[in-house]
DNA sequence: ACTTTTGTTAACAAAATTGTTAAACATCAA
DNA sequence: TTGATGTTTAACAATTTTGTTAACAAAAGT
């Protein structure tokens, strides 16, 4: 791999795998084996690598809910579909959302970019149909895709603190994380 | 106030209100509107005070479930109740679990401390003689307790991201996020 | 009153982090 | 082979952040 490709790849398994949201560019490089001028050749400044990381994220993000969220198949199906799509996602990238909001928070956005996701709208509209069907209880259709996400997110995000509070063991955190899919499933259609 | 409790509680509000987890002593004592030294003066190091806002987050979490979850009234007032709390606190602190987890991840916690909530094992205890009962639905009680907070959480804790994506005005946010409450109650006991 | 303790501050020192530069190195086309 | 280009590195400089000190102020105790 290119060394640019590897600075960022290794910034986003350090930011969203590994939850370590404080890495400074030394501690970067080292992680990624490449020495810390680098960062500055290809990317100009510790900020603008975060910047960049920021905008992948994002992109993938959204490009994620496109790629399955528009898919011309029935809307159960979809959603197991977009369950397991998410959910595998979320095991290899648990934090993305985490740094995300970090981001957000600590540079004051005062961002103009449209974020919109046009996948996200359409799903909303299909989920009021299926309601109007009766295959969904009624309701506002943003609060259903909250409760989706919730329920896929909270659990994985919460992780290390979950696992101290309940006093469970690693293998069995994940033993039960791996069991939501289904339920989650389940659940929505109660 | 004494102004060491005033750091730590301006600490808390950058942290866990304004989601700011890369505050400086420096932004922190400004913020506070004090001296950056006393920051030293009271709490020895930067990480200290890191320390005990952990650590006094994690005791007021637990306590929090202390509080309600061992109250001797029907189950399904009880997390009536439960869920008034805890999303009240929310609101108050809606970034407080993402910088636990955040602490725990940067730090290597080697942590011995036994943070095991004993409400929490309580709950577990009660919610499973509902499910015998046939109030609840059967099932892992964890999965139970999973589903409860993420649906309480998540949508708060990722309100800058959502408002983004999903391009809903803040005070429309708040507003869907107060009629949650109800909602998750419903689809509790489904 | 004065002595001691506690709180507060500015100035300074030390450490950590980031950014820059120039030279070394590699690759490859002319 | 040369030289043009892009890559990599170490050394250095600048900046930011943290920690320490000593002086001063306020409060409390005697």
């Amino acid at each position: 791999m290119n060394k640019e490709e590897l600075i960022k790849q290794t910034a986003k398994d350090l930011f969203f795998n590994k939850g370590y949201l404080h890495a400074t560019t030394q501690e970067i490089a080292d992680a990624a084996g490449v020495n810390r001028s680098l960062i500055n050749y290809y990317f100009r400044s510790r900020d603008l690598l975060f910047q960049t990381v920021y905008r992948e994220a994002v992109e993938s993000l959204k490009s994620q809910l496109d790629k399955v969220l528009y898919d011309n198949v029935p809307f159960k199906e979809k959603l197991s579909i977009f369950i397991d799509v998410y959910m595998k996602e979320l095991l290899k990238y648990p934090y993305r959302e985490s740094f995300l909001i970090t981001e957000i928070c600590s540079k004051n956005f005062a961002l103009k970019e449209k974020k919109k996701s046009a996948a996200l709208a359409h799903f909303l509209k299909e989920i009021a149909e299926e309601m109007e069907k009766g295959t969904l209880k009624k309701g506002d259709p943003i609060h259903f895709v909250f409760d989706l996400f919730a329920l896929m997110s909270f659990p994985v995000i919460m992780t290390p603190l979950y696992q101290k509070l309940l006093d469970i063991s690693k293998e069995k955190y994940k033993a039960l994380i791996a069991e939501r899919k289904q339920l989650i499933l389940e659940k929505i259609f109660n």
